[in-house]
DNA sequence: TAATAAAGGTACCGATCGGTATCTTTTATT
DNA sequence: AATAAAAGATACCGATCGGTACCTTTATTA
């Protein structure tokens, strides 16, 4: 590996933190300058422009975080426990979180929305990538009997992760992990009385 | 009313339009100019910083938010169906929000909560708002005998409003109500199934 | 209606924005 | 070790940033 690509990826890396804190709009380059120690004309010479960093800065956070969450996915063996795992990676948001600055895919969401059309497309595929990968689990428990036969995928994939990202939301707004405690909690519990085949 | 005072709110109301859509830091000046159709000078006059417009701009659109809960709860008669209010507010998200841009909270909470300390401590206490609001509906379901006696208040409500931010987060991102849409039937059936007193 | 206060426009300030041309230094190749 | 290629620093570009001084115009009051 040259030089030139290790420093690509210090660049990535550090500028992914300010800009999954910062916003895109809110991070200037002589912030990514000051944080990485590398001068303007070094930066641009591995990317052309502002844009492209983020890019690639949102592709490196969303990708730790997808790690992170199929780690704790691997290690739980029912439907429930996946399912709940996802809520673990986040179960200390406020000191620590999967990636500095919260969830990458809701910070570009919000922020990116209405604003740039690229970083928003690329949060809105990671959010199918995840609906995806819930519904997956969720129709397992249902082929192995662990839960009911008629659940209805989409809306328990959808309500699981408005739980996760809206508990997010609440705990880092807060500064207090409660609310994401209390949310997987009664996700819990839903779970239990509600999806389990002997509820 | 003196001419500058509408004035005054003509650049409030256009600027929070702007800000909730664009954030703070990806709104200037001169965005509120050619929305407004006023000069610097001319703004300068009723405000003495950016800062100051956003925070006007902020309670503006946060108090129209909290305008059409309140007109939607006050419709309600029973402790679910004022919770289940909550929902309707955002039911089309997509196309007709409360406040163009979506939820103000969150949109400064996720922008601000590493940034800009005065605007995240309005999101917060807003926050704490809509909890205290909702506590208080669930305690008075409770004492009325739609409830079950032994809800945790606290659990519940951040359940409900966490469930209903990410429900505007994921239909947001999406460009499609069903998330909110399947996120209210969700949550309707955990009143009945698990929060009623005969269940 | 005349005087005065309020409101808004014009033109500018220094600082910072994203981006580039060019030069020097470092790294890799022979 | 010589040389070529890659990497990084310096210094600059025009545009835009938030903000202000000052002047003209419009409302308001007497």
């Amino acid at each position: 590996m040259k030089k030139g690509d290790r420093t690509r990826e210090h660049i990535i890396m550090k500028s992914a933190a300010i800009f999954n804190q910062r916003g895109y709009a809110g991070t200037s380059l002589n912030d990514i300058i000051a944080d990485t120690g590398i001068k303007k004309g070094g930066i641009y010479r591995h990317f052309t422009s502002k844009d492209e960093i983020a890019l690639e800065a949102y592709n490196y956070a969303a990708s730790m975080v997808s790690g992170k969450f199929a780690e704790a996915v691997d290690q739980e063996q029912s439907a429930s426990g996946r399912l709940l795992a996802f809520f673990r990676v986040y179960e200390d948001v406020v000191d620590n979180p999967p990636f500095i600055g919260g969830c990458p895919m809701q910070n570009t969401a919000v922020e990116s929305d209405d604003t740039h059309a690229e970083l928003r497309d690329r949060a809105r595929q990671g959010l199918h990538n995840y609906l995806v990968m819930m519904k997956s689990i969720i129709l397992d428990g249902m082929k192995s009997g662990e839960f009911k036969e008629d659940l209805d995928t989409d809306a328990l994939a959808s309500f699981a992760f408005s739980l996760l990202e809206g508990g997010i939301l609440l705990s880092k707004l807060d500064g207090d992990n409660k609310h994401m405690q209390m949310n997987t909690a009664c996700f819990a519990s839903y779970l239990q009385n509600c999806c389990l085949k002997n509820s």
